[in-house]
DNA sequence: CGTCTGTTTGAGGCTTTTCAACTCATGTGG
DNA sequence: CCACATGAGTTGAAAAGCCTCAAACAGACG
C-alpha cells in the first residue's frame, strides 16, 4: 500500500478531487514502481492490466508499424494519468524516457473505484479532454508542417511544458533540458534523426538559440522562434 | 426543447446512460438545429458557448495555420459528441460535410447537467477515450506513413465506420460512399489533392479498387488493401 | 588510449509538392 | 438544343524537401 497524504503529486494528479478517507482507499490498490530508463510499462496490443499515475519522471507513448517505424503520440510528465481505463487493449506502449517512478493500480479495482467517485471521474474526464486537444494540436503539426517549423513547435511546447514542472511555475525558463535524445524527438515530430539534427542546427547557425549540451536548450529569440513555428 | 424519446441516436448516444425523467430533463435543454453543408457550427478559438450531438450527417473537425493550411482532426458521425465542455475555448472549428442536424445544449448548462449525472459523465469519458486512442492512431499515421500506406488505411477505416452507419451493422461492405470530396481527404490524410488523386488512380489501375463515381469507392481486393496500408 | 554510443555533416536519390494544363460532368443563358 | 462557364478531379513536368546511406565527429567511460 501506498501513502498518499504525503504523495509528491497529490495536489495535481486526478486523486486530488479525493477526500482523505476516499484516498487511505486508492491508497490500499495501489503501489509505488520505479522504472528505469529505457523499460517498457506497457506493451501496444497488450492487454493492459493495469493503470497509473506519474510520479517522478517522463515516459513515452508509442505506436509502431510492423516493419519498426515509430511514432510517439505522447509525452507524460509527473502528475500525468497513464494508461486506458474501462477494459481495452492498450494501443501504445508506455516506455520510459528517465527513470521514472509511477504508481499503480490494477485496472479492474480502479475501474469499479472510479465508477463509485464522480469527482474523480470528472477529474479525469478533464484530464482526457486534454490530452484530446494536445493530440489534435498534434496532427496538424504532423500532417502540415514543415521540418522547421516542426522542430520550432517542439522546442517551443517543450518550453512551457518543462517550465511547469520547478517550483517557479509560470515564468518561461530561456534554457531547459531536454529529457530526451535526438533520436526521440525525431519520433515525436514524424522526421528522421538527422533532419531533426540538421533543423537544430541551423537555428543554432541563425543565432535563435543555444545547445550548451547535448540536451540542453537555450531559446535566444522566443519570438522568431514563433515565428518559425508558423 | 426536444422529444429525446424518439431520437434517432437515443441508444448510441451519450443520452443512453439516461433513465426517462433525466432524458426529459436534457431534452428540455436542448435544441435540434440543421446545419447545411459548408457551414461551421463552431470557430477555432471562440469561447464555445455550446456543445452538441450529432443527429445526422457528418461533421469536420478542422485545425488550420495562419497562412491558410488545414487539417482536419477529426470527422464525426451520427451519435458522436461535439464540443469542448468544462469552460474552454474550442481548439477548432466543426464544419459540416453533409447537410447534417445536430442537437444542441448551451455548455454551462450541459456542464451542470453533467455533473450531477455520473453515468452521462463516465459514457462521455468512455467517448473521449476513445477519440484519444483514434486520434493516436492517426498522429502515427500523420507522421510515418507514405502516401499510398495514407489512402489505404484511410479507405479501410472509412469503410468500416460507414458500414456501421446502416442498418446491417458489422458487415464491411465492399462500396460505399464517402461524405467527402478530394480536397478534404487530402485534408485528412496531409497531403495535396493531387497526391490523393494519384494514389486513387493507381489503385484503380492496380485493381484493387473501383471508382464508379467521384465519391463512390469499391474495395476488391481488401487483403492488398491491408498490406498496403501499412 | 581505445571503444562505444549518440550526434553531426555530406552527397545523392526518391517522394511529395508545386504549378499548370487539361478533362469531365453539370448547370445556365442565348 | 447548343455554346459556354463553372467547379471538381486528373494528369504531366519540374522543383523542393526530406530521406537514405555513409562517413566523420564528440563526449563518456573503462
Amino acid at each position: 500500500m501506498t501513502d498518499c497524504s504525503s504523495c509528491v503529486v497529490r495536489n495535481r494528479a486526478i486523486c486530488a478531487s479525493l477526500d482523505a478517507d476516499e484516498l487511505l482507499l486508492l491508497g490500499k490498490m495501489g503501489r509505488r514502481q520505479r522504472v528505469k530508463a529505457g523499460h517498457t510499462l506497457l506493451w501496444e496490443g497488450d492487454d493492459a492490466p493495469v493503470v497509473a499515475n506519474v510520479l517522478d519522471g517522463v515516459l513515452k507513448l508509442v505506436v509502431a508499424t510492423a516493419d519498426g517505424r515509430e511514432q510517439i503520440v505522447g509525452v507524460v510528465f509527473p502528475s500525468d494519468f497513464i494508461g486506458r481505463p474501462f477494459g481495452k487493449t492498450s494501443p501504445y506502449s508506455v516506455t520510459a524516457m528517465t527513470d521514472a517512478e509511477v504508481c499503480i493500480f490494477n485496472r479492474n479495482s480502479f475501474d469499479t473505484f472510479a465508477s463509485s467517485h464522480p469527482d474523480l471521474q470528472q477529474k479525469l474526464l478533464r484530464r482526457t479532454l486534454d490530452e484530446l486537444d494536445r493530440a489534435r494540436h498534434w496532427m496538424m503539426l504532423l500532417g502540415r508542417k514543415s521540418a522547421s517549423e516542426k522542430v520550432a513547435s517542439f522546442l517551443l511546447e517543450m518550453s512551457e511544458r518543462l517550465s511547469g514542472q520547478g517550483c517557479d511555475a509560470g515564468t518561461l525558463d530561456k534554457g531547459f533540458e531536454l529529457p530526451f535524445g535526438r533520436q526521440q524527438i525525431a519520433d515525436i515530430l514524424g522526421l528522421t534523426i538527422e533532419t531533426t539534427s540538421r533543423q537544430l542546427t541551423k537555428m543554432r547557425a541563425q543565432g535563435v538559440l543555444d545547445l550548451p549540451s547535448r540536451r540542453e536548450v537555450v531559446i535566444n529569440d522566443r519570438a522568431a522562434m514563433v515565428v518559425m513555428a508558423g
